[in-house]
DNA sequence: ATATATGCAAAGGATTTGCACGGTT
DNA sequence: AACCGTGCAAATCCTTTGCATATAT
């Protein structure tokens, strides 16, 4: 159990009640690199506080996303997951997704010149579309270390 | 109902049996711009062939994903989507998604210096994480063009 | 004190599975 | 004829909703 509300000051002004259920998942992913699905947050805070249910894992998730605090990923193997968001602005990363055993590897090695480009395809975007880019999303799908030898 | 079985010739090595409902269903896939999900295919197809089965639609797209001929895209609303997938190599298009309305538009506006700096980050990505690239998936959020206004 | 957050149980949707029947080879 | 593909119904899995209770402010 997450000691004092460590993230309540993030909530200014996005929700009324910072309560221990919203910190400790707040906490559990920030802490965590991995990409959790909602049972996976569920199990885990359930063995420290028995008392949370799944339900308010999913609402907190809801709110934390609409809030902007953490990323809602879809990789496509029937559940969402999530991720905690720095703070930092442009701090965008990738995703290595493993096709054979479903291992998802963050890593943040684009170059300065590839996010250069990234930002000149968005300007054509919204110029041929007249789409307003807010985001977006990279992903390399393949094989992982280990299942390549097997 | 589509005619005599255009697309059996691509299905040799993959399966035995090339079918009405598999013909069916690729054809209406190489035919739409749309990405649409099992139950959307189902439901037009049900209207020219009432016998066909929702159980067939899934099944048949797990086929043509596992065989490389559509591609399943999951874009976090909860129901996977599914887009016919061009014979040429290399032909990646991406996918701007409207986070208001969900609606999802084909482009095909990288550039081919950006596709090449795309495929230098993959040799990093290999040498960094001893990982295989495959695939890619570049995905832009934002507004279009209707949403914007309202 | 009062409005909001929570937990439980039930509902809702998408997708998968078991099985007998029908169609392709 | 043999085997594969299909449709139906039931089962699963993830997620959302309704409602009475508990809790933060």
């Amino acid at each position: 159990m997450p000691g004092p509300y460590k993230w309540r000051h993030r909530f200014q002004g996005y929700v009324c009640r910072w309560t221990l259920p919203r910190e400790a998942i707040l906490d559990l992913l920030s802490r965590t690199s991995k990409h959790m699905s909602a049972k996976e947050i569920y199990a885990t805070l359930y063995s420290m506080y028995p008392g949370i249910g799944l339900t308010t894992v999913y609402r907190t998730l809801d709110l934390l996303v609409r809030s902007g605090m953490i990323n809602r990923l879809s990789f496509g193997d029937g559940q969402n997951r999530y991720e905690f968001r720095s703070g930092k602005k442009e701090e965008h990363h990738q995703h290595l997704i493993c096709t054979k055993c479903g291992r998802i590897i963050d890593c943040s090695d684009l170059f300065t010149e590839q996010l250069e480009l990234l930002k000149k395809a968005e300007d054509v975007l919204t110029k041929k579309y007249n789409f307003t880019v807010l985001d977006h999303n990279i992903e390399f799908y393949g094989l992982c270390e280990k299942c390549k030898k097997s």
